[in-house]
DNA sequence: TGGGACACGTGAAAC
DNA sequence: TGTTTCACGTGTCCC
């Protein structure tokens, strides 16, 4: 409110002393890139230039009749706005050096860069990587293990995947788990169910991943253990 | 807090043409924040030569004429490559709406907070699947262990045992497996192989030990890694 | 018409 | 010393 009192002698312009480099503004316009702005051969209106001394605040107004000093506080907001955005930027930034803002840029980019890339292959290590996972196993101290079942283990390669299930031998069972197997979007390629030992089952699924579907071998693993022990 | 600052030194901020405005410094002191230089090897489109008109605009320059021009270009260069590095950051952001640089900034940022807790969660999820690595490949120490293969994984039931081997798709590698097998004084009852991806096999084996012979798992599983081995 | 975004030239300050 | 980076106010464009 008072601001606007206390400001009043804007009086722009007060270095025309080489407005002859103001023309420059033509050759710009090449210069500027990407964004589609093009600077018109700026006509310069000439304002009638007086300096105004601090003291005096006559409101008198040429031209821009609007808000003076909104402008510059809104600018100054933007830029304070970009300048924390720089400081939130360089602390995620790992091993920054210069702090100066084209450095964290240039620094950013090549972080952002090093980490999309991360991803990628770290992406392809967790479904190409030969992995168990979730067994629900116990070793012992003496080299055994302790069993308890269902056993689920699971690999993947790509899109391929090997599922081996060890459970107690029961009535339908086999058919329970190539349901369950099916329910999550899996083409079975292959199968087999061998008995061991008295009341054991071993089952063994080659399968293969439809399109567009991606899931982690901990959430395959443990849907089958617990669609499984519904069984038990 | 900041508003007070702003508007207590709302005054001060005029200029004439004169040297006479000092303290503007001041309130530069709490935001300014430094740096070093930097150079990098920069494309510079343009190099956008201050040609001089025919109206020369030198004159006046009381005390300053120390380097008029080149303060304006070093200025120049200096936003152009800014922007650029804006534009290098703005590709490498997806789903990016608005292009202007506070959100260039902001999605940027936010994209990168959550590449480095999807590389986060990524890592967790490759160590821990190592975790749950079971018994048969090599390492045992602090509950890691290597996936080499052949992997291979036995268990036992009074006499019966069961097989599983994981290893490269070799010609005679089941044979071979067999082989080895029978060695160990094992009658084998029932026998799989799958193929698995594109190079895999899976061998599932069913046997039974002949009397009187004795051994542990540790020991077989260490046997058919050391002879499968040699085949590989 | 008004607020947001941008590039510009400029003075100051950090090496 | 000069070179480099910064924030500032400003004009202008664009919704």
């Amino acid at each position: 409110m008072e601001i606007s009192q206390l400001i009043g002698m804007e009086d722009p312009y007060f270095f025309n002393s080489q407005w002859g480099l103001m023309d420059d503004s033509v050759n710009m316009a090449f210069i500027d890139h990407a964004c589609p702005v093009f600077m018109e051969p700026s006509p310069t209106p000439r304002p009638s230039k007086q300096l105004k001394t601090s003291s005096d605040q006559q409101q008198q107004q040429p031209i821009k009749t609007s808000t003076p000093h909104d402008h510059i506080l809104a600018e100054r907001k933007r830029r304070e706005k970009l300048s924390q955005r720089f400081i939130a930027l360089s602390a995620l930034v790992p091993g920054l050096k210069k702090m100066d803002k084209a450095s964290v840029l240039g620094d950013a980019i090549k972080y952002l860069k090093s980490l999309q890339e991360k991803v990628k292959t770290l992406e392809e290590e967790v479904t190409k990587a030969n992995v168990f996972v979730g067994k629900s196993t116990h070793d012992d101290e003496g080299g055994r293990t302790l069993l308890l079942l269902p056993e689920v283990e699971a690999r993947f390669w790509g899109k391929d995947v090997l599922i081996r299930v060890h459970c107690e031998k029961k009535s339908s069972i086999v058919e329970e788990t190539l349901a369950l197997i099916q329910k999550h979007h899996l083409s079975i390629i292959n199968t087999t169910a061998m008995a061991f030992a008295t009341s054991a089952l071993d089952i063994t699924v080659v399968a293969q991943m439809d399109k567009e579907f991606t899931f982690t071998i901990k959430d395959l693993v443990n849907n089958l253990r617990t669609g499984l022990k519904r069984f038990m």
